[in-house]
DNA sequence: CTAAAGTTTACAGTTACTTCA
DNA sequence: ACTGAAGTAACTGTAAACTTT
């Protein structure tokens, strides 16, 4: 599968998404952090695109991870509940008889020109578009009602089948993605007006949801893997070679005859930058040692680099 | 004003079904 | 035709936020 990823600008913090939302939306474009706080629950709220392996692979490199992700709203939570209606659970019940596949239906959605109550060329359709007729009038008259009494529905209380699963056409795969592109969470008016656009039940739209909230977190958490393993592997690249190094320099120590009669190094420091310049003489290192020890005040004794301090003509980073 | 009860939503985990190699 | 893996729609249980009583 050939997912869509833009690693975004680094310098972009997270709180700057979250304080331009509009911003976001615009550019469509989302600062995902791989920090401690990824896992933040303003993170969560932020819509997040999937991820291609280029990608993972460059996120070895680049530490600042970003996905781009998509702007989020803010989920308008508990709107005032509206009336409740006793008869509605029948307008619901009798539109899925039409609108759902008849019990057993295992045909190729494909094939058959239609997967679900939207598909088109259907034989569902004349009937569906009459029921859709009603269903405009029931919506109008009981919108959110509607919603509440088919939430959390489950198929039991349709027909008396157990579940059954629908496939979703690509068309109204395509509009809810398109949907989750804007808004990964969904406000009851949202939810009813995309249910009633695909023509699925507003259940069907929300667990859609819920789903591919939990898909995309699935492929964050992957890449999130992936970075940290790679992070770990270069650390423990790193700490091999400083071993490796450090080895070397004891090695080096420990053979102090042969040091002796290595050309003597001196380390300059900038006090300032605090640089350290390396520069080679061919004079011997005792008479080096003897004369540096004067400078540096560190005693000589011999063994290892000398250091003395000097100005250098680069500024302070 | 406060507490309890009720409602709604999101999420994690799971199940069941479909598709495909 | 059969089978196992992968993808995903749908479900359950739980917690949190919010509203109503």
């Amino acid at each position: 599968m050939e997912l869509a990823l833009s690693l975004g600008d680094a310098s972009r913090s997270l709180t700057n998404f979250i304080d331009k939302p509009q911003k976001i939306k615009d550019n469509m474009g989302f600062c995902m952090g791989l920090g401690a706080s990824f896992k933040e629950k303003s993170q969560e709220k932020t819509q997040q695109q999937e991820i291609t392996s280029e990608d993972v692979r460059r996120a070895s490199s680049d530490p600042p991870v970003q996905l781009d992700l998509l702007p989020f709203s803010p989920v308008q939570r508990h709107p005032p509940p509206p009336p409740s209606s006793s008869n509605l659970r029948f307008s619901w019940l009798s539109e899925n008889l039409n609108l759902c596949e008849p019990a057993g239906s295992n045909r190729n959605p494909e094939e058959a020109g239609v997967s679900s109550p939207n598909s088109g060329v259907s034989s569902f359709q004349m009937e569906l578009s009459m029921q859709r007729n009603k269903r405009d009038f029931e919506m109008a008259m009981n919108e959110v009602e509607g919603e509440r009494a088919s939430s959390r529905a489950s198929d039991d209380d349709e027909n008396g089948l157990t579940r059954k699963k629908l496939r979703l056409s690509k068309e109204q795969s395509a509009f809810l993605e398109e949907s989750f592109k804007e808004h990964n969470t969904l406000n009851p008016k949202q939810k009813l007006a995309l249910a009633k656009q695909l023509n699925l039940r507003p259940r069907q739209v929300e667990v859609w949801f819920q789903n591919r909230r939990a898909r995309t977190k699935l492929k964050q958490t992957e890449v999130d893997c992936e970075y940290l393993k790679r992070c770990c592997e270069t650390l423990t690249e790193e700490n091999r070679r400083l071993q490796k190094e450090l080895q070397e320099l004891r090695a080096l120590k420990t053979c102090q005859p042969f040091y002796m009669q290595l050309p003597a190094t001196t380390l300059t420091m900038c006090p300032s930058c605090e640089r350290v310049a390396t520069t080679t003489t061919t004079t011997t290192a005792a008479t080096t040692t003897a004369a540096n020890a004067t400078t540096t005040g560190n005693g000589g004794g011999g063994s290892g680099p000398n250091l003395s301090l000097s100005n250098c003509s680069k500024q302070p980073s």
